[in-house]
RNA sequence: GGAGAGGUCGCAUAGUGGCCUAGUGCGCACGCUUGGAAAGCGUGUAUACAGAAAUGUAUCGAGGGUUCGACUCCCUCCCUCUCCGCCA
């Protein structure tokens, strides 16, 4: 959310940020709606204070007579104002966060690829894909997870479990040594803190799965719950930002998704994962939006993953993030123009400044005693479906095996899948 | 799941319909006092919104209701504590 302050003192820009992110949305009638709230607020807040006033002795009858009148025209002004109120918050709750001045712009295909690894070793023989390789070797069952539970749900069996484990502690060793607060977070939330940290709970193009006759739902990711974690709160961030390393299942429906990239493991409703979230001060947040990354790095570098970071363009943001990298890892499944593969995401970290803290009222008191909202941000450290994906798919061997990296068989036990 | 007690300004507590624009104590800040300190004394000490400001309004777990008027009465829900039951 931004500020209504800022949007009024600059339409324009707030306007352009709008066409540049892909958001439709009708910046006039929200600073319409603005202007009408105002107005409306100081009349209550006129009717209140004399009902206040009158209301401090014993009345007349007479006076109570007029009290009353009073009485109903302030319930009256409030009924018209929920329902102002109520449109200005819906329509500003749409309004996406500002973007990086260096965000590229365009859409999905217009990112900027900002850094490449070693590149991929050449097959010398022609690559299996994941989904392929897995059921070979009897580590991942579709079907019947699509029997048990639905289309796009899995068993992992055997070695993978394992391989999975071995990345969270991975994962986990790595991050609690830079500073990171190890957190394993509930796997629901209050729909009001998916709406918080910008995710729609409800309407047609949700991702979310909602918990019926309860005001949960299943979290798609640790953000949510840990951007959640200090709502309401006012922090002391003197000792510098708060880091957490956040562990969950991540739900989410994939409505709509099909037909795009949809092989395997590469996009389903359950996968455990590894989250890194930090509050910050402002200052101090594209720093670590940087460390994110180089933590992301750092985790595929340790890997021997090959793969590539983009800058995300703006129209490919989501609302709360005001700059985004994404890194892809090769993958031999996307080989559709080359028959050797094609990168895909593994990893995402996002800087969203005070966008989720102003709507979820989190804060840090600065050393004039002051407070101000804070900055969030987030990234992915591990994700149990698209890691072993990408690891099964860059070493797979002539005879169908998988070597697993160096810096996972002390956590696995074995070498080779 | 059942029975009971509770949730008030950082902490602790008072407050059973108008004097509560929430009192008191502790803590904290500033000042006086002092050679310096402690004690003592005085002043201040929540958040949000509107407003240039003065100020106004809202908030006593959350949401509804009764009333001219609600911290106070009623309803629903959430949370905490004690006891009982059930259970991985």
């Amino acid at each position: 959310m931004l500020d209504i302050k800022f949007i009024r003192d600059n339409k324009e820009l707030v306007k352009e940020n709008c066409k540049n992110r892909n958001v439709n949305i009708d910046i006039d009638l929200l600073l319409n709606l603005d202007n009408e709230r105002r107005a409306g607020l100081k009349e209550v807040e006129t009717l209140r204070a004399l009902r206040n006033n009158k209301s401090k002795g014993k009345p007349t009858e007479e006076e109570i007579a007029k009290l009353r009148q009073v009485g109903e025209e302030i319930s009256g002004l409030e009924k018209k104002m929920e329902d102002i109120e109520n449109k200005y918050r819906e329509l500003l709750y749409k309004v996406p966060n500002l973007t990086h001045p260096e965000t590229p712009m365009g859409g999905e295909s217009d990112f900027k690829v900002i850094h490449t690894s070693a590149s991929p070793k050449p097959f010398k023989f022609i690559p299996k894909n994941h989904e392929e390789l897995m059921l070979n070797l009897d580590l991942i069952d579709f079907e019947r997870g699509a029997k048990v539970a639905a289309a796009k749900f899995y068993f992992s069996k055997n070695n993978l479990v394992r391989l999975n484990q071995a990345l969270l502690n991975y994962g986990i060793d790595m991050l609690t040594k830079n500073g990171y607060t190890l957190v394993e977070t509930p796997d629901v939330a209050k729909n009001e803190i998916l709406a918080g940290v910008g995710f729609n709970p409800r309407g047609e193009e949700t991702q979310v799965y909602s918990l019926e006759n309860t005001d949960l739902s299943l979290i798609g990711t640790a953000e949510i719950t840990m951007g959640g974690y200090h709502a309401q709160e006012v922090l002391d961030l003197s000792k510098g930002p708060k880091k957490y390393v956040a562990l969950s299942h991540c739900f989410r429906t994939e409505a709509g998704a099909y037909g795009k990239t949809n092989k395997g493991l590469y996009r389903v409703h359950q996968f455990t994962k590894l989250e890194m979230f930090i509050y910050c001060k402002p200052e101090d947040s594209e720093k670590m939006h940087l460390e994110l990354l180089s933590m992301e790095k750092k985790i595929a570098d340790g890997l021997k993953l090959p793969y590539r970071v983009i800058e995300v363009a703006s129209g490919d943001l989501g609302g709360p993030a005001y700059r985004k990298y994404d890194i892809e890892a090769w993958m031999v499944m996307n080989a559709e123009n080359d028959q050797q593969g094609g990168y895909g995401e593994i990893t995402s970290t996002s800087n969203c400044t005070d966008y989720q803290s102003r709507r979820l009222n989190i804060k840090y008191r600065k050393e004039n005693g002051e407070t101000e909202f804070m900055h969030t941000l987030n990234g992915t450290a591990i994700v149990t479906s698209r890691f072993p994906l990408a690891i099964v798919e860059n070493f797979q061997q002539k005879d169908g095996s998988v070597l697993v990296p160096k810096v996972l068989q002390k956590y696995t036990g074995f070498k080779k899948l």
